[in-house]
DNA sequence: ATTTTTTTCTCGACAGTCGAGAAATTTAGT
DNA sequence: ACTAAATTTCTCGACTGTCGAGAAAAAAAT
């Protein structure tokens, strides 16, 4: 469905290019902005006099002229203009960060998670606990916090920030949203924590390729199996999404997925597949819940020792991801592929069955097999990937409701 | 990448929508179309007087008033403003359409396709002496065809207009592009077939739901099996993608299919592979280039009295289509899945082996079993979805080109 | 003939961008 | 010390675009 522009809204989307550039590139004088946005100089002093004015933005502090003619005056975020709470689901922990409009880190802690399985509420309580235990820390008020940017493993409601299955508390859905709502007005966005890798990935190669970068994937191996994908989208800044990947039909009736169905990926590359090919266990066996990552190192010893029942576990792991991955780019364009995670430890093992497993369709005999990276640090991309979505979301939200309310009011 | 947004990219916008809609609806009055666009009156006039002196549309005679008050003024796109040639390549045959810039079809004729092998050469010389026949019948200078719009089975690049695989010439490209530009000056774009299915079921979908549209996969089959996705986009109408799913892997090591690579969907799914497991002859013979339908009629036939082997057949055929439908929506939303083609009229025997299928995969279990259609007349479809993709990339192209030019010239 | 009703057209107000040039402010040169 | 050059920021008028209100047009009803 097309739908009508206007002037207004010219303004509003030049106005979320500016402040996406001054996110960029950090504080930008008046005649680098509009290089680097293609506007006037014109249309540049109207615009950030109407942020400064509603206390978006402000001029910095004049630095040391360098060079002659009239010094710059740089351009900035507010810092103090609102706050975002990171939270970030793992395992094992849940880390909550406070980040303010700049994008720097204020204040951050984990807390251990009981891994007691009964407690999708008590789950909640603990975030709500956590949530007012970082704005008590920093003496921040509620309002101020703008956003709640919340990531886990999973499968997640691509519009409304529900939880639709997670490893660990399976279908037991966590609508955040209205978890939260009473306590606090911010909103409240979700998202898959492998997506947040590839965003992360995207954003980086952008930089890099320009306009030359058109997709990627991002595989995340560890005791689940997630993956993202990013596209550059025609107009509006990148395309995500965040597929059903580790759970994905491998193999019609093969061995028994945590998640109760037979066959997935997962049932194969996931750490808990992998001890259990290892150790010769039936396929059908319900798997452990949780494998200690000291126990998998053991595995990849013996296995990179030459034995053979290890290795083979490796190899099948390999071809699962292989296959699906081929699968994947049967029905997506051809795209490069990052692996990341702690099961990148492992890529020597794995890297032949990935290859087969890859090889073995017709779109990649035909296009050849995809560019594969290894990056390592899993959690500095969640985190980067939090910040990018996050703060974008700050960004055109600040524009279409705060510049409009406080230029009338001003 | 976000880029910077102007007054006149809004009046282009707006320009294109006005033309969207009396696409949709046909000829409209002045305040019909500011009903339906959310525009002024003032500007729908102001936009109008543009189009008009450009060319593009027409105010239409007057038709007997009807209800008092000054009668309506009615405006419509000027039939002469420009042609589309839509050109349909199927196994056997290809038609060509002449088709005015209202979306009437002027003239129309099929040729026959010889089916000898070594012929992708031979065939972009028949399909240029086919451009040049039905131009030659109707009498329309070659100027005035505006676009070319042809749609193949197969592997399409996104980008170009370059079959990349097809099932007749296989992995011998064929660019339309440069064969047809020394003589043809017309922009050429190339779909996959069950693509434009997609987009034309797509768009039905979007009138009678409006905004409740989200997605939709159109799954074709025939000889071969194809697959169209349909997603509503953010602004810019609708997103379509064709992935290559007939091909997608659906067992490792399986049987050989006629690209040549081993457990492809189509190896199951395709009339030659049903055929092929119906005659109980291995999985590695070389599939058969043409299977006339009749003889799957009486197989279907046997299948229906009970005969186990060719119930078997459709059943694996089933599996396969249901496998690969369970893999696709591991990594799409869940969207409701139209079935057209030839194959269609074994739907009776496939659809057990379908919903086996799909109901072997995590996200199914989940999510229920998606919504199953079953559409004919796929012919039909098929040339819907040209006239829906090509009309709008005219008008689009009209708008971005045309009227500025003759505006600045009048 | 006049009124009512409906549609189309026009005008002035307002929002936005742009180019050109003025104003500001520093360095370099004499 | 003064002037010229350089560089950045700011401002003004022109242009494009949308909108609301009301004038103008045109037919039916009274």
């Amino acid at each position: 469905m097309l739908t009508k522009s206007s002037t207004e809204l010219v303004r509003q989307r030049n106005s979320v290019l500016v402040l996406s550039v001054l996110r960029r590139h950090g504080a930008l004088a008046h005649t680098e902005i509009s290089d680097s946005t293609g506007l006037s100089s014109a249309t540049i002093s109207a615009i950030t006099t109407e942020l400064e004015k509603a206390q978006i933005i402000e001029k910095s502090e004049q630095q040391p002229a360098s060079g002659r003619g009239r010094p710059r005056v740089l351009l900035r975020q507010r810092r103090d203009c609102g706050y975002l709470i990171v939270v970030i689901i793992s395992s094992d922990a849940v880390q909550y960060s406070l980040v303010d409009y700049a994008g720097k880190l204020i204040d951050r802690f984990s807390e251990e998670r009981s891994h007691d399985p009964a407690g999708a509420a008590r789950f909640v309580a603990a975030v709500r606990a956590g949530l007012s235990r970082i704005l008590d820390r920093s003496k921040i008020s509620q309002e101020k916090v703008l956003l709640i940017s919340i990531s886990s493993k999973g499968l997640v409601n691509s519009t409304e920030p529900v939880l639709v299955w997670s490893p660990i508390f399976g279908s037991d859905q966590i609508d955040f949203e209205s978890a939260l709502r009473p306590e606090w007005q911010a909103k409240v966005i979700l998202d898959n924590e492998t997506l947040l890798v590839a965003a992360a990935l995207g954003a980086r190669e952008e930089i890099v390729k320009g306009a030359d970068f058109r997709s990627l994937a991002a595989l995340s191996l560890g005791h689940s199996v997630g993956l993202g994908i990013v596209k550059r989208g025609n107009q509006t800044g990148q395309e995500i999404s965040a597929p059903n990947f580790g759970h994905m039909l491998h193999m019609a009736n093969g061995g028994l997925c945590r998640c109760g169905t037979r066959g997935c990926i997962e049932a194969y590359a996931g750490f808990y597949a992998i001890l259990r090919s290892a150790f010769e266990v039936p396929l059908d066996t319900i798997p452990a819940k949780f494998v200690p990552v000291a126990e998998l190192d053991k595995i990849a010893a013996k296995a990179r020792q030459g034995h053979r029942v290890p290795a083979f576990a490796f190899r099948q792991a390999g071809l699962a991801l292989g296959n699906g991955l081929s699968r994947m780019l049967s029905l997506t364009e051809r795209m490069p592929i990052a692996i990341t995670g702690p099961g990148t430890r492992y890529y020597d093992l794995l890297r032949q069955g990935i290859e087969e497993g890859l090889g073995q369709s017709h779109i990649v005999r035909m296009e050849g097999m995809p560019e594969i990276r290894v990056v390592a640090d899993e959690q500095i991309l969640v985190f980067e990937g939090h910040l990018n979505r996050a703060l974008s979301v700050i960004d055109e939200d600040i524009v279409v409701s705060g510049v409009q309310g406080i230029q009338a009011s001003g």
